[in-house]
DNA sequence: GCTCAGTGTTACACATTTGTGACAAACAAA
DNA sequence: TTTGTTTGTCACAAATGTGTAACACTGAGC
């Protein structure tokens, strides 16, 4: 499974990083936030697969954002843990209320937190975690099926949306026709080798908004190439 | 909302009785077990809403039973919530890798045992509990189980409502027709894929009102996608 | 300059995928 | 029962994607 991106949002520096140890420890991406604010627009900005949220924080409370986010449809669906430094009752029920998926008391040792976050985890879209590939303003979001430059959507079709994928996960490194005709063709059917070239083309037409054309890169008597560099 | 059915599952009467007191005063419907043999045949016959589960039981213990549950596809989904006397840690962490849901350490309030159950209905169900969600003037209110588009009721067959209802829960992502068929019409039925296209077909005749049908849209070689966005 | 292999570009026929309306079976309410 | 609704499937239409060939262009070597 692709590896899942947690964000964490604690005012404390010492705080982030334990948690970010931890996690990272147990094959976790990790995004941090300082504030709520900082938080809000990475939410929505990196999409991470779940929120560790720390509740006392200067300037909006952590309780706050957890509110804020679960009445927003478009962030409601993202998971989210609160992290509190005393038990209090009242608190957690409050928690648990506004629409947090967990809680957790400092102190809490590392397996508790993991296995807390595996358990909020499973409960959400496993088929999720899948992160969107970026480069120079180019995005694919896999898990929307949809490439965009600067924000703004480009169609491809199905062959070039494989082609442009099989590229942004191997870039700077020469492909023949005849590797890419494997790879995102599959092995077992037959086309001309020249397709790929017609395919390369049709690519380029639709990365060519602001250059971007010259992402692919054609290697003479060999094939081509995907670089963000010589740009 | 149609009241949630919780099963009890400890063999202590005096307990059952407790818990079932707190749960019928917040409104649940209560089915008790005092084994695990009984629970797991409630489980099968009547598929409670979520199981209330004690650790401590004289032959199949509540940790086995949750494992077993978890195990079996024909179970797995039901939430589990753990009960037991003494909050040690080993025992919370082995309780949430078994894939229970929570894990509550007695004594409890009526109040949080009330409120962590909600937090585990609201994340097992997304719409339980929850608040109309609405995105572009299109309101889909899971408690009157009506949709409006800019107050304007409109009409949906039962499956175009929980079709649209799994998209506005699951915007701004692919599925594919099996996924779809997964999630809308539940795993085990045979049906054509092609089956889909007809209830988007219909879901976007529905909404066809100030050009909402814009929001479903198809991602041609995979599948289909509901979006706010390019709209 | 010329030649030629390699690549870029276009057009088009064909294949595949999706949209649409119709229909009959299943189901529920009266 | 009758009536009306919902559902799954099919057949055909429409839209879109694909592979190929033909031709144009490029640059390297002579």
């Amino acid at each position: 499974m692709a590896t899942r991106t947690i964000l964490i949002v604690d005012d404390e520096t010492a705080i982030r990083d334990m948690l970010r140890v931890a996690l990272e420890m147990a094959d976790y991406q990790c995004l941090e936030a300082g504030n709520a604010q900082e938080a809000h627009s990475l939410i929505i900005d990196k999409r991470p697969d779940l929120v560790l949220l720390d509740w006392m924080m200067p300037g909006t409370s952590g309780l706050e954002l957890a509110r804020r986010l679960k009445q927003d449809e478009v962030t409601a669906q993202v998971p989210i843990i609160l992290l509190t430094a005393k038990g209090e009752e009242d608190n957690k029920i409050q928690g648990l209320e506004v629409g947090a998926d967990d809680y957790i008391t400092k102190p809490f040792s590392p397996r508790e937190l993991v296995a807390r976050l595996k358990a909020v985890l499973r409960r959400t879209d496993p088929l999720a975690g899948a992160t969107q590939i970026c480069v120079q303003g180019l995005c694919l979001d896999p898990s929307s099926h949809r490439v965009t430059i600067h924000d703004q959507g480009i169609d491809l079709g199905p062959t070039e949306y494989r082609l442009l994928e099989f590229f942004l996960t191997h870039q700077e490194r020469a492909y023949t026709r005849s590797q890419l005709l494997d790879h995102v063709w599959g092995g077992n059917v037959y086309v001309e080798e020249r397709t790929v070239d017609v395919h390369i083309r049709r690519l380029r037409k639709a990365l060519s908004i602001d250059n971007h054309e010259n992402l692919v890169q054609t290697v003479r008597g060999t094939g081509y190439r995907f670089s963000a560099q010589g740009y």
